[in-house]
DNA sequence: TTAACCAACCAAACCGTTTCGGTCATCGTT
DNA sequence: AACGATGACCGAAACGGTTTGGTTGGTTAA
């Protein structure tokens, strides 16, 4: 592989006078730029990026954490990241925390979620990474979990702390505006099956259903919320409930699409026609909405946005270091199939 | 950060010694080493990287090119290859094709292709990466498409040149095996529909499925082998097509997931009952799968086994060069459900 | 005429390791 | 007593770049 050394030699100058050239750090004369430019082209130069970040201290590289790379959002998000750092020129290191094996729903065991987590940040760091993007599965908080860190960290699908920037999704509007859609569509009375009750997605979607209703002056009749745990079978059972009601909702807003695919099969069970008969809308656009029968009108995630959202915050970041944190909160889409 | 020049000081050594004490490259006495192994306590040194890499001319880390992160079998791939990097103390680089957008379905355009796996190939390269392993959404093969290489490299889920290794998985015997599984609850007439008429895996598997049926001396009637495209709307039709033979089948073998939900949703519509009318099998175990009424029965493919065994061949390569590539063929397994 | 300045380039230090080739006691042989 | 062998360590040269602080020769202004 050929050096500096052997550029300098071919085109009869210093090193460093190569070095210039290549990086513009400082003017010469157009005949030396131009030797030096032939030679390089003559020994099939290719910089060692080693050598130079070791110089530097800088390596183009950021470190990506992922909970879990084959959480729901992840891929998409991590190619939003991977696509907007190529662009830059910067390369991604990606450490995966495997949490949908071990450490899932088990939050209480937070010392061996803080080790995990430390482990990959050192992993990272000692690659000597340029920043950290935390890529999450959940839209939740995490400010407990971190020790603060000299180099910029941005979370995506997650919240850190308050001095790190974040970026997510607007789980309120989009509620809000799959709820007015649904009333937009006639329905006036629209019942809910909504997540585990003390989630921070939750409380989001029901303040977007709940204001969207206010706004349009509909009552929601007791009975209309129902809580699920995000599981298929939730829906199922909790649509059933609502079947038992004296006035039955005509529209069901599923805020996931696994208990709106449970509410569909217990519509389709106990007799009844989506969307003739009701209407049913859910939450997230996994790919089991668009299988469904009837293809289901749900929510899109930005999450592709949301990973070159956060690509583009961390370099941001590394550019400028003392820019503020920002929280960036991008729009979701309404899908619009035919269950509504 | 400390160096290892701070650990020599506070040690009153030379460089060299300490470098050897971590190392263990030479036998020192035991009264220096331990007076150096405190030394690095005390002054909390870590070594660094990017200066060992250069001298040594070893990163470890392993460059990983995905054809596309969100494809479907790549994120369990890339987490059994992760987990086994990280075991090793090496780390993941990744690089992002994104097939999925532009050449999907386009190979006709070669060209582009290749200077994409080369862009690729060289950013890695330019990381200088240890090794490289290609991360293919199909089964099938690519030879044409790599220039010769010399770093060790692996293909998981596809085919590379005559003198890479690849781990894949047992098309063949996994179509062998559902074939059987049907035969075994009592199918004698079983339909197939399988995926594009050329495709390497469909070749397979139709292979699987004859010879088990061969073999359990069952005829094929005529009409009973159909072709699809892989996607939905093809197995609702070809099942749709099955209906109107005189002698109908009792099970029906959908090479993919998808084309076996549009075979389910076929039956259903025809006012026929699964398993009790028809029974339905599926391959690939997509998530879909699962939520299917009934759940369907299909094959898993051992993804995340593949991305295990591919980190292993990559280590076995650099550690040893001089090793033959290997093929390496994971059987599948199969997933019962209801649906058969 | 001379000081001041500038353009154009170079030599060498530096980043933090690894490793080659010594040096210097000490010890056993003859 | 002279010699070679051995054990324990060190100095300095790499690795391949970047960057600081020059040097050189020519032009300009007083």
């Amino acid at each position: 592989m050929a050096t500096l050394k052997d550029v300098a030699e071919a085109a009869g100058v210093s090193t460093a006078t190569v070095s210039h050239v290549i990086n513009g750090t400082k003017k010469l004369s157009n005949d030396t730029t131009e030797r030096v430019l032939m030679a390089i082209q003559a020994v099939h130069y290719t910089p060692n990026t080693l050598a130079k970040s070791l110089r530097s201290g800088e390596t183009r590289t950021i470190g990506v954490l992922v909970e879990d790379i084959r959480g729901l959002p992840v891929p998409d998000i991590v190619c939003g990241i991977g696509e907007t750092l190529a662009k830059a020129g910067y390369r991604m290191l990606m450490y995966d925390l495997h949490l949908l094996e071990q450490l899932y729903n088990q939050y209480e065991q937070i010392t061996a979620y803080r080790t995990r987590i430390n482990n990959g940040i050192n992993l990272l760091l000692s690659a000597h990474v340029d920043g950290i993007i935390y890529v999450g599965m959940h839209d939740r908080h995490l400010d407990y979990l971190f020790d603060p860190l000299d180099k910029p960290l941005v979370f995506a699908y997650s919240h850190g702390n308050q001095q790190d920037s974040f970026v997510s999704y607007d789980n309120q509007t989009a509620a809000a505006d799959m709820t007015r859609l649904l009333i937009s569509k006639g329905h006036r009375r629209i019942a809910v099956i909504a997540g585990h009750p003390h989630s921070y997605p939750t409380g989001k979607r029901m303040n977007g259903y709940q204001l969207a209703m206010q706004k349009a002056g509909l009552p929601i009749p007791e009975g209309y919320i129902r809580y699920g745990d995000w599981e298929y079978d939730s829906g199922y059972r909790e649509t059933q409930e609502l079947l038992k009601l004296v006035i039955r909702p005509t529209a069901v807003f599923a805020m996931n699409d696994l208990m709106a695919a449970g509410a569909i099969h217990a519509l389709n069970d106990a007799g009844l026609k989506v969307p003739a008969d009701i209407a049913v809308a859910g939450f997230d656009n996994r790919e089991i909405a668009q299988y469904l029968q009837p293809p289901l009108t749900t929510v899109a995630l930005p999450t592709r946005e949301i990973g070159v959202s956060a690509a583009a915050q961390i370099l941001e970041h590394i550019r400028n270091p003392r820019v503020p944190p920002s929280r960036n909160i991008i729009l979701c889409t309404i899908l619009e199939r035919r269950s509504v």
